[in-house]
DNA sequence: TATTTTTTGTGAATTAAATAACATTAATTA
DNA sequence: TAATTAATGTTATTTAATTCACAAAAAATA
C-alpha cells in the first residue's frame, strides 16, 4: 500500500489538470505537460503512475479520458463521498457553503454544534446545523467516516473523543492542536495561521538575504 | 539559510505548544514534553533547535519565556504583520473575520473584490473591502509583501499577476492552480478540497485492508 | 566529595523521496 | 522498409530529512 501522502496530493493534482486540460479540448498528454501544469518534473509524473500500474503509450502519451477515469477510481471519486462538519462558527460555515467541495463530489450532510443559537433545521439543498449531541447517532446511521474538525482550540480534543466513539475514521483538523488518535484514524492538520507564519518567515528571509 | 518549510512550519508548533505550557504554569521544559505536545520526536525537536542556534541546559531542560522570545524573533512575530487579502467570497470573507490570524499577530489590512457588491467602506474595527482596482495604489501606499488569494480558479493567475505587479512577495493561495509565479515571489498553497480527498483516500485504503 | 542519574547536542546511520539517465518501444519520416 | 525521432517506464543515483546513539555536562543523591 502506498503511504506517501504527497504522492496522493499530486494524483489529486494530476487530475484536476487533466479536467482542464480535457475542457480545452485536449484527447492526449504527454508527462511533461501535465507535470508543467501541476509543478513538478515529468519523471515525478511517470513515476507516480507506474506505483499505480497506470501506462501509457510510448511516444504516444496518455489518452485524458481513461487517466480521469482511473484517477478517480484510485481517490475514491466513484461515489459520493458524505461527510459530516462539527464547529458551524465562522470557518465552520464557510466550509459548509464552500462550492469547491461539491464540484469535487464531497457532501457535507450534516454540520453540528453546540450553541442553540446556530442550529438551523435546514431547508431543502441547504444543511442542516445539528446539536453536538445528536452527532454520535447521525454518523452512525448515515455511516459517515470522515469528519472536518472547525471547533475551537478548547473544545478540540473532547470533540474529537466524541467522533471517535461515533467511528469517524478521518478527520481533517483546523484547530492548532495535537490531536490524540487512535492508530485506526487518520488525521490531517490544516492550520491556516501557521501557514500564513510561515510565508512570512521565508519572505522576511528572503528579503534579508538580498 | 534553513530551506526546509516542515522545519520551519514545526518551530510555529513549538511556539503554539509554548504558549499553552506557559498558560499552565509551567516554566520550564524538556524536549520531551514539546516533542509529545506536537507529535514529533524529541531527537527532531533538539536538532530544529540546534539549526537555529537555540540551545537548553543539560540535565535541565529549556526555558519556556526565552524559547518563547526566541522563536517569536526568528517566525518575525516580534511586530504586527500587514497582510491584504484579494477575492472576498465566502472563503475569503470567513478568511477576514478568522480571529486566530489576529491572535498569531497578523492582520488583513484590506480586502479586495471585483464585484461592487462586495464593497464596503470598513467602519472602524474592521476590515474594508475594496474595489480591486484599487489593490496595487494600496499594497505600494501601505508597503504590504503578503497575500491572501481566494479568488475563483478561471481569475486566480490574473489576479496573482497583479499583485506581482503591487510587489508581493509571498502569497497564500487557495485556488486549485499551479501559479506560474516568478522567483522573488513565494506561493504557499492550500487546497482543502484536495486535503479531503487525501484524507478519503487514505481512510477508503485502510478501511479495505482491514 | 564521589557517584549516579538525566537530559542535551550532535555526528553517524538510516530511510525515504526525488531526480537523472537511459533502454525500450512506437510512431514518423525518408 | 529502414532509419530516425520522441515518448514512456524503470533502474540507478543523488539528495534530503529523520532517527539513532552516545559523549558531555549538569543536577541530584549518597
Amino acid at each position: 500500500m502506498i503511504s506517501n501522502k504527497n504522492c496522493i496530493i499530486r494524483l489529486s493534482k494530476y487530475k484536476n489538470a487533466l479536467v482542464r486540460f480535457k475542457t480545452l479540448g485536449f484527447i492526449k498528454i504527454f508527462s511533461e505537460y501535465l507535470a508543467d501544469a501541476v509543478g513538478v518534473t515529468s519523471a515525478q509524473v511517470r513515476k507516480d503512475f507506474s506505483l499505480f500500474g497506470i501506462s501509457g503509450n510510448k511516444r504516444g502519451g496518455y489518452q485524458i479520458d481513461a487517466l480521469i477515469t482511473k484517477l478517480n477510481s484510485i481517490l475514491g471519486k466513484n461515489e459520493i463521498q458524505n461527510v459530516v462538519l462539527v464547529g458551524a462558527g465562522q470557518l465552520g460555515s464557510a466550509l459548509v457553503r464552500y462550492n469547491s467541495f461539491e464540484k469535487e463530489g464531497i457532501k457535507i450532510s450534516a454540520a453540528f454544534d453546540i450553541d442553540p443559537a446556530k442550529i438551523t433545521a435546514g431547508a431543502k439543498n441547504s444543511v442542516p446545523v445539528l446539536p453536538l449531541d445528536e452527532a454520535i447517532k447521525f454518523i452512525q446511521k448515515n455511516n459517515i467516516k470522515i469528519a472536518i474538525l472547525t471547533v475551537p482550540d478548547v473544545a478540540a480534543q473532547q470533540t474529537f473523543d466524541i467522533l471517535m466513539a461515533a467511528g469517524i475514521k478521518g478527520v481533517l483538523n483546523f484547530a492548532p492542536i495535537e490531536l490524540k488518535a487512535p492508530s485506526d484514524c487518520i488525521v490531517n492538520n490544516v492550520n491556516l495561521a501557521v501557514e500564513l507564519e510561515n510565508l512570512i518567515y521565508f519572505v522576511n528571509a528572503s528579503l534579508k538575504t538580498d
